[in-house]
DNA sequence: AGCTTAATAGGAATCATTCCTGTTAAGGAT
DNA sequence: ATCCTTAACAGGAATGATTCCTATTAAGCT
């Protein structure tokens, strides 16, 4: 990997991702910072995120209505999402139990880089309509 | 719901998806089964991918490369997923333990509609470059 | 056989994400 | 402090997966 320089929309990204919990899109983050950073360009918010995930600064949640979503907070813990309004929310870690992904990996010949237990379902002001 | 009336191709779909374990793209899908439906359009394979999901008869998997991956087997299981390869392969269930999820839906304000457990990493073939 | 409307093709439209080109600016070297 | 290399960037074009639209076909009841 490329030496990593100093950037200040990069780094106002992190501390916008550190400081939240709604896991925004790249979208979201565009317009968060947009008005502090008027010459942002979309497309840097898309290289930036995927710089802070390769770095594992930052995580993809998964997809939610087409886009993707994006987590600050790498302790591990899992998530749910709503499928009617999108909204992800934190949940403790979820594991299938102690060592359990390393026999899997080598029972089925894979090395884990990453788990993700996602719960998908309907949050407490979507169930009734 | 609308009724749902007989379809030679969805038909033909949902047997493509219960006779393999590759979770195919949509796209791959369409290719498999042009040469038997010549006519047949990518606009319909989404259709009934979607139409197939919201039937509980398949499932998406998640997305790898920017496509989403269907899996006609849905009797509760985990999946792996190649970072490098985009290979996605079947494990068995993996859970959080008994009535989990129920309690943290009850604790978080959520009901759950689906759980998903994806280990992500390197499959045998691609860990050696 | 007739009728309602789900299923469809084919192509256009949408829209998230990535790519491209020229420019700016980190930050180490001189 | 100035020079140099190249990472970071803006802005806009390109890509590509997915969805939408319109007219047509065909399930499957009556």
């Amino acid at each position: 990997m490329a030496i990593v320089r100093q950037s200040k929309k990069r780094d106002a990204m992190l501390a916008l991702l550190r400081g939240t919990d709604q896991h925004p899109s790249a979208e979201q983050v565009y317009r968060a910072l947009k008005p502090d950073y008027p010459d942002l360009s979309l497309a840097t918010v898309y290289r930036n995120l995927a710089q802070l995930c390769e770095q594992g600064l930052a995580l993809r949640v998964g997809t939610v209505n087409g886009q993707e979503r994006y987590d600050g907070h790498t302790r591990p813990h899992s998530h749910f999402i709503c499928n009617r309004c999108g909204r992800v929310a934190d949940l403790p870690r979820l594991s299938p139990g102690e060592g359990c992904v390393e026999r899997l990996g080598v029972q089925y010949g894979f090395t884990a880089e990453r788990c993700e237990f996602v719960i998908r379902g309907l949050c407490k002001g979507c169930e009734d309509f």
